[in-house]
DNA sequence: TTTACTTGCGGCACTCAGTGCCATAGCTTG
DNA sequence: CAAGCTATGGCACTGAGTGCCGCAAGTAAA
């Protein structure tokens, strides 16, 4: 009995204890009591309290990385498709285990916030490497890589938390469609135009008449006031 | 003589340590002494040793929940727009202080982290002020104003690190020009062909006379030309 | 002037996360 | 059997953050 490796058996006790006592209430001696370890044996395998929960975001990130590294210039795209998709499996995979760290990053704000400086790391791998591929040093194209990695990153955590909430059955499905529309609204053509002080127009749905808006929107022209 | 304000004293000695040994180098009891103030009195005025750093995250967040309190459905998009703005003048009023934040963000990850986080908590702001102004609880709303929510924040980001960068003379034209271009983005056409409907609300900031713009406004309407 | 109340500060003791060092038990390889 | 490797436990230490108590100075009320 108890064969099972002490990382295993630490997670194990960890995640029991969170559930009973709530995160900050369980310190690591705790942990390492349930477990039958010794404290020192937590810190060898887990570098912080924290990581117990989010244990492999070096090799999710490393696995963004590789998929991104092997693609040429004209299937960029797929790439980051492909990559999106296999962090979203990666959770998915998790299954119980996902939605457990999920309750918590969802309670405690350390978590929450170590949850959101995570999603940043990959937000910056898809920004460079979207950089990288959209070619020019432009300004201009800086700034749509940065709206484009954040888009990516946003539809992926968008249907991953659909998820994990259980309002999703087939989130591959999903994200490979939130996929298609953060692309889409990228390769709109108007959508960069450029330098040149024209005229930008925006345009919004709504459910009411043009003409009744009209009013409105000259305020809004003139001096932004009120409707 | 010292006649400064614990807070401001604590601050100035805070920064001047981080300079000179670096941050993790530089504990609390370093900077009270310096300060010639007691731990304690540290504790009371920041919460945390990361606190000196980011002291009114919670005022910039009270900012822009205001901001965007005091809009209409027609007005939502100038209300973040000027709440973005408004996060960005704040951060340009501060001038070298925010430059010191930057480079130390820019070194410590710890730091880096929690700025991260903080970028978060804006974000979420948006996305639900943005969901909500959408109006429809659809799925497909949601996701739409996750990714704007997403994009807002990450062209706010952009035009601010080029400030910090010192890569920018007005970042306030920057900010409103990407802002334009996010704007943009979103009204695209294509990107939501989403069931039918009504008819299209814009929101712009523009030189020319909005008679000389109507037939365009229209066209748009009707079919989503551009410009 | 004396009393009472408030405000800002210092000191101290405590918890807990995280680090570093040393010792030891078990297992493998020569 | 000896040497070496690996996984573990114990222990002491630093440093962040909390809580409590006490003190001084200023202010208001008696």
């Amino acid at each position: 009995m108890s064969k099972l490796p002490a990382r295993i058996r630490l997670a194990d006790a960890a995640f029991a204890l969170f559930d009973e006592r709530g995160y900050e209430q369980t310190t690591v001696d705790d942990i390492a009591e349930r477990a039958g370890l010794g404290r020192t044996t937590f810190f060898r395998n887990y570098r912080s309290k924290e990581d117990v929960i989010f244990p492999d975001h070096d090799r999710l990130l490393a696995l963004i990385r590789d998929r991104l590294a092997t693609s040429s210039h004209s299937t960029a795209l797929v790439a980051v498709s492909d990559a999106v998709r296999l962090v979203l499996l990666h959770y998915v995979d998790e299954g119980d285990l996902a939605r457990r760290r999920y309750a918590l990053t969802s309670k405690v704000a350390a978590l929450r916030d170590r949850e959101i400086a995570s999603v940043g790391r990959y937000q910056r791998l898809f920004r460079e490497f979207i950089a990288d591929w959209m070619g020019g040093p432009t300004e201009s194209a800086s700034l749509r890589a940065e709206l484009m990695a954040a888009a990516v990153v946003a539809a992926h955590n968008h249907v991953l938390r659909r998820w994990l909430r259980g309002e999703s059955s087939d989130p591959v499905a999903e994200v490979d469609e939130a996929m298609r529309e953060v692309l889409a609204l990228f390769s709109a053509p108007g959508s960069s135009p450029g330098p040149g002080g024209g005229t930008t127009v925006v345009a919004f749905r709504t459910g009411q008449d043009i003409d009744a808006l009209l009013p409105s929107l000259r305020r809004l022209v003139e001096d932004g006031a009120e409707h």
